[in-house]
DNA sequence: CTACTAATGCTGGATAGTTTCAAAAGTATC
DNA sequence: GATACTTTTGAAACTATCCAGCATTAGTAG
């Protein structure tokens, strides 16, 4: 519960101002009078407060559309342009960055690859890279970015430090937080990646206004990202999500169920025999079933622990072995069925390689969202936003 | 987020009534120009606001408090008697009943007993006995009351149905939240007992002020209620902190090592067992401590998996064992060291048999908080308080 | 009894919002 | 091309709420 605070005329209008916005931000090229519907205001105050937000950047107007009766309304849009966010996704493989506008809408995105073995220096060598060309791709800078999430596997403390990477350990006590701090304005989050990609689905993805997901992340790695509420579950010390870390629940063991199939060519490496055992299996061949079968069972025990435990409206099923959803749902789905209580939906993750980045896009926008488009300060840019 | 309405000018008297309320709900006997300061409004304002609330019967004068400088000041208080809410736990041995007031003061609590092996009709009759003679006993009526809070074991709808029992079997089916509605005013809310006893754990046990709590039904049944953002967590479908209903979480069994204990003279029951366990083991009994590490072997195992999942920042035990926590507390708490990557500090429920009933009414001053002082609609008593 | 203190009651002024109405700028019709 | 109609605009009058400041009042202290 937020403190109600009491006020000053002024705050009233800090409030209207925000209803305003906040109808704007809804549904863009509104008329005045559509304004004043939507914000539950008279035209004139209405009219007043948009004076105030054009003057001060955060509003324009559109040109009059012709052709309807009557004389022909001013039209204003929310300008999502006034400021930008960063989503900077840090992986095993790849970086990638994405830059978006107020209003989430992507400007720009850009990845490179990096090896595995790369070091620690190395790696943020390329993070910077790739975060220098997708905002010069967008045509801006470091200092048009109110926010910036940073997506990274391990554990995260509230500095922004990576407290323990087990994927990648050379990135273990590595200061992201300070480290992109130097190279763009604005605050800069760091968050675990499992985690984004589960807020990513609530946003554009299958899990679209859900308000209780869990997403499980099916790869080379196997983890979990919770939303409750609508919101990104962290937990007290960030360390949410980590029911693989128990033996009982299957995850540790659930990959060598593929990586141990005897139907690859010898020699081939364990990761690529995944991509084969799936393949075999949408062929029919029984041996790559069994070993898939075996896969998901273990994937379901830790699956339903948490389905159980938290009851979601909705599980997603993401990470790289998404790709293969068609193997893996069916069987997947009568595993949850055997042992919850009630069994959610189940459905692949529809956004890909990027559901990290966006999840970092979405993250930053809802810092924004709380400490900007706040009640209780009113509107409050980082910096006033130029005029055109 | 809440939709940002603006308002009229009679809104911002709504949000600075509010603020006022808060200010007397927060701490009691206030002077005008405390509850102006607090309310962070004028005095005169808060004269008017307050002539305002008084004439509607929300918050009366105290007598002025001589001895100090200057003017005797006029104190108000938040009348807490203007409504009343009810509590009524429904157990397998016993029906309990609380009456609070509207700042959670107790002001009268009843039980009765009954057999585990009653019908439905009995129960019904011993909770209407209970529900009435708790009113009686606090000088009320079921029409003095706002809002009632059913706490049952088992399933049950939103419409205030018990949809599975299996403690109870012939309670499944019941339709709780008629059956209570016909007796007291307002609404009627039904819900499981054991997320109750979560909530009363951080309003008035051991969990004070913590955000995300794990709390452990340890008795002759094993359940989990979670609190999650200081909100009780029910899920999509109501069925959340089930997660004992998956075997490998080892709750299912766990009991069975303190029932099959040898150690108690043939032919005692299995459920008063349990107890001579945990006396012999507070002897040092050798048997009897195994016994009861095995039992906290499995338990612990669903809790990491609970604690892996959410990180909370306290674990609570509670239920019929958490008398014996000073066996159980030490050995719980390294088998959760051995499996968590974050341990919680574990504490014992503090509550005792009445937590559910408890939790029941912080439930129903819960549903209150945001129908009647919700920042929205501003003030609206289920009917206005009679004025003295 | 007088000086001091802090709350009260009141008045005027400022701000934000609403309602109302004539003027303006278009389209539709003849 | 003039007239009727429709909808937005701009301005004025009015109301509700809050705030600052000041004289008044009811106590304590010496």
């Amino acid at each position: 519960m937020t403190e109600p605070l009491g006020g000053n005329l002024s705050r009233l209008r800090q409030l209207n101002t925000l209803a305003v916005v906040h109808a704007l931000r809804r549904q863009s090229p509104l008329t005045l009078t559509e304004v004043a519907k939507a914000a539950n205001l008279s035209r004139p105050a209405t009219e007043e407060v948009l004076r105030d937000l054009e003057a001060q950047g955060w509003v324009a107007q559109v040109d009059p559309v012709a052709g309807s009766m009557g004389r022909p309304a001013r039209r204003y849009r929310f300008r999502a342009d006034a400021g930008h966010v960063l989503g900077v996704d840090i992986g095993g493989h790849t970086v990638r960055a994405i830059v978006a506008d107020l209003d989430g809408e992507l400007r720009h995105s850009e990845r490179r690859s990096v090896s595995v073995a790369a070091g620690r220096a190395e790696r943020l060598r390329v993070v910077d890279k790739v975060i220098a060309e997708c905002l010069a791709g967008a045509g801006l800078t470091g200092a048009d970015l109110w926010a910036t999430t940073v997506a990274t596997t391990g554990f995260v403390d509230a500095d922004g430090r990576v407290v323990l990477s087990v994927g990648l350990p050379e990135w273990t006590g590595v200061h992201l937080g300070e480290h992109v701090s130097g190279r763009v304005s604005g605050p800069v989050l760091v968050e675990n990646d499992c985690r984004l990609a589960a807020l990513a689905e609530t946003w554009r993805g299958v899990a679209r206004y859900a308000e209780h997901v869990v997403y499980l992340l099916a790869g080379l790695r196997t983890g979990a990202g919770l939303v409750i509420d609508g919101r990104l579950h962290r937990g007290f010390a960030r360390a949410a999500g980590e029911i693989g870390a128990l033996p009982e629940m299957g995850w540790i063991r659930a990959q060598e169920h593929l990586r141990g199939w005897s139907g690859a060519p010898a020699g081939t490496d364990p990761d690529e025999v995944v991509a084969l055992v799936f393949a075999a299996a949408r062929d029919g061949d029984r041996g790559a079933l069994a070993a898939v079968r075996r896969y998901v069972r273990d994937l379901s025990i830790g699956a339903s622990a948490l389905v159980l435990a938290l009851d979601p409206q909705l599980v997603v099923l993401g990470g790289g072995f998404s790709r293969s959803a068609d193997v893996l749902l069916e069987p997947f789905h009568r595993e949850l069925e055997k042992r919850c209580v009630r069994t959610p939906e189940v459905l692949p993750s529809a956004l890909g390689d990027d559901a990290v980045a966006l999840g970092a896009v979405k993250h930053a926008l809802d810092h924004l969202e709380q400490h900007i488009f706040d009640p209780g300060n009113g509107l409050a840019a980082p910096e006033p936003p130029q005029r055109p």
